[in-house]
DNA sequence: TCAAGGGTTCGATCATCGTCGTACAATCGA
DNA sequence: TCGATTGTACGACGATGATCGAACCCTTGA
């Protein structure tokens, strides 16, 4: 069976998140569209169940922005991958934010 | 005497500020200590008064930036131009969203 | 063992962005 | 009128970024 439940991938520790790292993170809309996504669900998502009619290695590039800035937490499940908003530890750096970012409309114009 | 009070300078409308635009112009640290500025004198400051070590047209730039997403408004006052926080217009389009980013550390790592 | 589903890596491409210096414009004070 | 102050416009340049297709890897199920 694999070893190393939460594999190799590399989630900065909540006191390693900067704020402009998540600002930029959320500032394209099809990331935000997904962190949008992975809010609604509120459990565990599998990457492939998000899709925004972008290449497979695009998608894998936007999670890694979200990844690697502290928005979401990934981790292996089997063959594919599971998806989650890092909400505690967003809350606990930049209170307020990411419920303001998610409360505003999705196509407001 | 000047005519035109609020010159001719593209600020978007309330309604016409998008969240990804906000989020972008918020996510470079120049203009996030801009920002924090700003909100610290809480009054029309001159563009000049805020120093960061970087030149005349980068100002420029970062000012336009700002301006154009909505965050920031802008008028000539004589020779200089003075600059403000749209508050109101953010708090009303995205609640809590600046109060959020303002209240988070300066420089946290 | 092998095939398929799900993701990643790599290189390429094209656009955007941050920064600068120089030149320019506009306003006010002397 | 002149000069100083203040900010803008215009390229230019290097860095970053979003996107893709093709090749590859890893796990599971047959």
């Amino acid at each position: 069976m694999g070893m190393d439940h939460t594999t190799k991938l590399h989630h900065p520790e909540r006191d390693q998140i900067e704020l402009p790292g998540v600002l930029h993170a959320l500032s394209d809309p099809p990331r935000l569209e997904i962190v949008r996504q992975l809010a609604e669900s509120e459990e565990p998502c599998a990457c492939g169940s998000i899709k925004l009619g972008l290449s497979k290695s695009t998608m894998t590039h936007h999670f890694r922005v979200l990844r690697e800035s502290g928005v979401i937490r990934q981790r292996r499940e089997g063959t594919s991958k599971l998806t989650e908003l890092r909400r505690e530890d967003l809350d606990a750096r930049f209170p307020g934010l990411l419920e303001a970012v998610l409360s505003s409309e999705t196509v407001p114009a």
